[in-house]
RNA sequence: GGGCAGUUAGCUCAGUUGGUUAGAGCGCUACGUUGACAUCGUAGAGGUCAUUGGUUCGAAUCCAUUACCGCCCA
């Protein structure tokens, strides 16, 4: 065998094992008859994207689930792909295009299309070589891209169908208008920010008297669309009012003075000016009032021909004239400074104008019901339980979705409208006389296309083929979805409607809210904030496996994750770790082909061989456990901490002493079992750390070309080797120990320095585990001599100077020949007594407490009394050993 | 404004049906390079469990209140 490096070199290691799993296609999944499969389907990242720490916690925890269930006998399949990205892309492009001062509108429609389709071809889908350097276990040959043919069509085929039953319809809304990439964008896609702005005061006149109205606004600019102010009913000072007109500026319009709850009384002067065309709740005061809609803005925004003279001025230039104006006129009374909400677009950052247009919506209403029903009947699970909350607040109030947008990347609407008669005609396919039709300009929003992601990319039909399809069939519901939180509506819910609507099932059973990963401030990491470390840059420095440890390990259910770069080391170490116990034991077994070891003795189990089976098989119990549970930074921890506390600085420590003879009977056996320990570490690990655990389980066994150790399964876990008195006696040599190190230490004596402890006990069995463990103790503590007696007589404390120390029921005495810290040890032996007096105090008030006594359980009262009476018999031992 | 979470060591967090002298990792301090690992080991210091009140024999844990941070919706 070669030698083992001190260190894992994760760069080439990483290398060859993606090349390994890629080119022997082993996650490529096909349905096996009465074999229990776990399907999954990858939230598809925006071709545009690159990965993010969003994206390497959500992929990693699907892989986890993906690589534990493969190696637990299930087929698993997880598929990849890609989402078009309506918006975004067409931007790269756009911006691409502006480079050479030409705007989309100079190619063409076709010919721009086209050109997204090149630039995804050749630049789209970096995302997608990362995700190999992910280690994702994905099955490649399953992956698929939501303007595919087959989901293209699918696409239509929904459209179609929503449509001739009357769910999808097209109508005058008002919405969020985008002017930087005209289009109209969903509730879900803009954020609000505060932002401060001025409230100015405007007078309108009334019509048939001297009197006034002033109308405070933040938009005066709009007022050519005003088709009423309002007033509150309950407003005394506006009462007089009722039923009269106002004379609009500049326009000298007529508009009515009308009645409505909506308006507050305290704000501004309590007089609203109403413009149905450009803010959504005037738009639905104008519903409630019949008020004409009059649009002032164009799709720029720029004010249009209503605005007579204003005409072609972009909004901020017009605000200013118009305010001058109103000055002029002695219309305008004053202006406050004013803190509001404002929409910004997510993909352009634009303010967003509330604007009136027609648009194509879907009913929700009825698509919801049965999506309601299937999470409330427990159907569908979600992790954290808190999300059920959120869903059913957004389905039960659940408003209708503007599915156009005004882009030319996408589906676009199978809808054409006669050039003659205007009739609609919608079908997946163009009408035969084409030439008489013209089709609708707008394409469907992405996520029309990303909430038939469970069904599409198993090839679903919606036809009679679909009985068909054994992936459909087999795959389908998915198994696990893993997804961030914040598109719950935009997706999940929507996948959970159409799942509903076309396959009568759900589209998945579990779905998993990650964390959201912030930095380390808390703030939400974004590339426009600059608060952002390159993932990939990360991979490369630390190791992917590092990343992926750290990031699970930080991750707990419901809670954010506080990142930065300096935590990576978490894992950087852990996987140093578990590479350096491989390496000991290795290089230990090498050295046993070498030895004269006489045949294979029987080796009988002594107390740190149980002692690790069980602390193994609860690890392991634990690890499931919290994998079942979505705990996935508990199942990181259970393992991090049997592997590190327990294995290496425990097992392997003894180890090394039971096995200091090589030809020691059970030195053969004893590595042996070390080898199968860590193997099944290794196993267990492989979900989270992918490439160190497949690098070590091919070092450990030379003859497994060809073999992954994703495809080997996970050994089982044996409840019965569970043993807590083998625990519990183990605690205590532990406890011996460490108190022995503390002694020494406390003395300011090297750990180097070799030194003799008598130990005094008046009970044989801390006696006997202390002649047990004699050798333990001697190497562990660094001692030449150490035994453990019954007969106090024995130590000469008047000859000698001795450090003494109580560890469980033994007093401990190290011999020190004229260096003892008397003061020291005084001292940490009163601090000492005075914790044990305060809790022997409350133990006392306790049992003394004649309704505890009486209430408590007899369990509860029993290990009281025990506390009481062991901590007592400490106190005077400590008592007695500084009394002098 | 409505809803939902959270507040435990310097930092990040465990503490799941009420019974521990409240734990871990990082950071800090001291010692250490004995053939796995200094990306390490050994030991140590560090907490009125946000506030106030209540329920209980007993509260970090249950209830209420206040304060402060965060998220979602309008």
């Amino acid at each position: 065998m070669s030698e083992i490096p001190k260190n894992y070199d994760f760069t080439n290691s990483e290398l060859k094992w993606q090349k390994f799993w890629n080119d022997s296609k082993i996650y490529e999944s096909h349905p096996v008859k009465d074999k229990p499969k776990f399907s999954v389907v990858i939230p598809p990242p925006n071709v545009t994207g690159i990965l993010h720490f969003g994206h390497i916690l959500n992929n990693t925890i699907q892989d986890i689930y993906c690589r534990w269930k493969r190696m637990r006998g299930y087929e698993v399949c997880w598929v990849p792909g890609m989402d078009h990205a309506g918006i975004a892309t067409q931007m790269v492009v756009e911006n691409e295009l502006s480079k050479n001062n030409l705007t989309k509108h100079d190619l063409g429609r076709e010919k721009f299309i086209e050109m997204v389709w090149e630039w995804k071809e050749k630049n789209g889908g970096t995302i997608k070589k990362q995700l190999i350097k992910l280690g994702a276990s994905v099955d490649w040959s399953k992956e698929r891209f939501t303007m595919d043919e087959g989901l293209s069509s699918n696409v239509r085929k929904v459209f179609v169908d929503l449509y001739k039953k009357g769910l999808i319809y097209r109508g005058n809304r008002i919405v969020n208008w985008d002017p930087v990439s005209k289009t109209a964008v969903s509730d879900d896609e803009i954020y609000y920010e505060e932002r401060t702005d001025k409230l100015y005061f405007i007078k309108y006149k009334l019509e048939d008297s001297e009197d006034v109205l002033t109308v405070a606004t933040t938009r005066p600019e709009t007022l050519f669309g005003d088709t009423a102010v309002a007033v509150n009913p309950k407003d005394k000072r506006y009462n007089k009012y009722k039923n009269k007109n106002v004379i609009l500026p500049f326009l000298n319009k007529i508009i009515p003075i009308i009645e409505d709850d909506y308006v507050e009384i305290e704000f501004g002067t309590g007089v609203l000016k109403i413009t149905p065309a450009h803010d959504i709740n005037d738009f639905e005061v104008g519903q409630r009032h019949n008020l004409e809609a009059v649009t002032v803005l164009t799709k720029d925004s720029k004010l249009n021909e209503n605005t007579g003279e204003f005409a072609g001025l972009e909004i901020s230039e017009a605000r200013t004239k118009i305010l001058e104006r109103l000055k002029e006129l002695n219309l305008l009374v004053k202006v406050e400074d004013f803190t509001h909400n404002i929409a910004f677009s997510d993909r352009t950052k634009a303010v967003i104008e509330p604007y009136l247009s027609e648009q194509w919506f879907v009913n929700m209403k009825k698509l919801a019901e049965p999506a309601i029903e299937v999470v409330k009947n427990g159907s569908v699970k979600f992790y954290p339980e808190r999300y059920y909350k959120v869903y059913f607040h957004w389905m039960n109030n659940i408003r209708d979705w503007c599915i156009s947008r005004q882009l030319w990347w996408g589906h676009q609407i199978p809808i054409w409208y006669h050039k003659t008669t205007g009739e609609i005609y919608c079908e997946v396919n163009e009408p035969a006389d084409i030439e008489n039709w013209n089709k609708d300009e707008d394409v469907l929003d992405t996520w029309f296309s990303s909430w038939l992601w469970p069904l599409s990319v198993f090839g679903w039909d919606n036809s009679e083929k679909d009985l068909n399809n054994k992936y459909l069939n087999y795959y389908y519901p998915t198994d696990f979805l893993s997804t961030a939180p914040e598109i719950i509506f935009l997706w999940v819910a929507r996948m959970i409607m159409a799942g509903m609507e076309y396959m009568k099932q759900i589209p998945f059973k579990e779905v998993y809210f990650h964390s959201t990963v912030r930095d380390g401030e808390g703030v939400k990491m974004s590339k426009t904030l600059g608060n952002y470390s390159d993932a990939i840059e990360l991979m490369d420095k630390y190791g992917t496996d590092a990343l992926r440890f750290t990031i699970v390990y930080l991750a707990p259910l419901g809670n954010d994750v506080l990142f930065d770069e300096d935590k990576t080391q978490i894992g950087r170490n852990f996987v140093t770790k578990l590479w350096n116990a491989g390496r000991f034991i290795l290089m230990t077994q090498e050295k046993t082909e070498n030895s004269h070891i006489p045949g294979n003795k029987i080796y009988e189990k002594d107390l740190t061989d149980k002692w690790i089976e069980s602390r193994f098989n609860s690890a392991l119990l634990n690890a499931e456990k919290y994998l079942n549970e979505y705990r996935l930074n508990e199942y990181v921890k259970v393992i991090y901490n049997f592997v590190w506390s327990d294995f290496c600085d425990w097992y392997i420590e003894l180890m090394k002493i039971k096995i200091s003879d090589l030809n020691s009977a059970g030195a053969l056996k004893i590595i042996d079992t070390s080898i199968q320990y860590y193997e099944n570490i290794l196993k267990i690990l492989n979900p989270v750390i992918p490439y160190v655990t497949e690098e070590l389980w091919h070092i450990l066994d030379e003859n497994r070309d060809n073999k992954s150790i994703s495809l080997e399964s996970i050994i089982s876990c044996d409840v019965s080797k569970i043993n807590p008195e083998v625990e519990a006696k183990f605690e205590k040599l532990k406890e011996y120990v460490t108190g022995i190190r503390n002694l020494k230490s406390e003395q300011g004596i090297p750990s180097s320095k070799k030194c003799r402890i008598l130990s005094y006990s008046l009970y044989d069995e801390e006696i006997n585990l202390l002649n047990e463990f004699e050798e333990y103790i001697k190497k562990l503590c660094n001692l030449e001599h150490f035994s453990a007696i019954n007969d106090k007589s024995k130590i000469n404390t008047d000859e000698n100077e001795f450090a003494v120390k109580v560890i469980n029921k033994s007093e401990l005495y190290l011999s020190l020949d004229g260096v003892l810290d008397k003061e020291k040890q005084i001292e940490k032996a009163q601090k000492e007594i005075k914790n044990l007096e305060k809790y022997i105090d409350s133990l006392e008030k306790k049992l003394s407490n004649e309704t505890f006594m009486a209430k408590a359980s007899p369990d509860v009262v029993k290990s009281e009394k025990q506390k009481y009476n062991d901590s007592k018999e400490k106190l005077g031992k400590l008592l007695s050993l500084t009394g002098k």
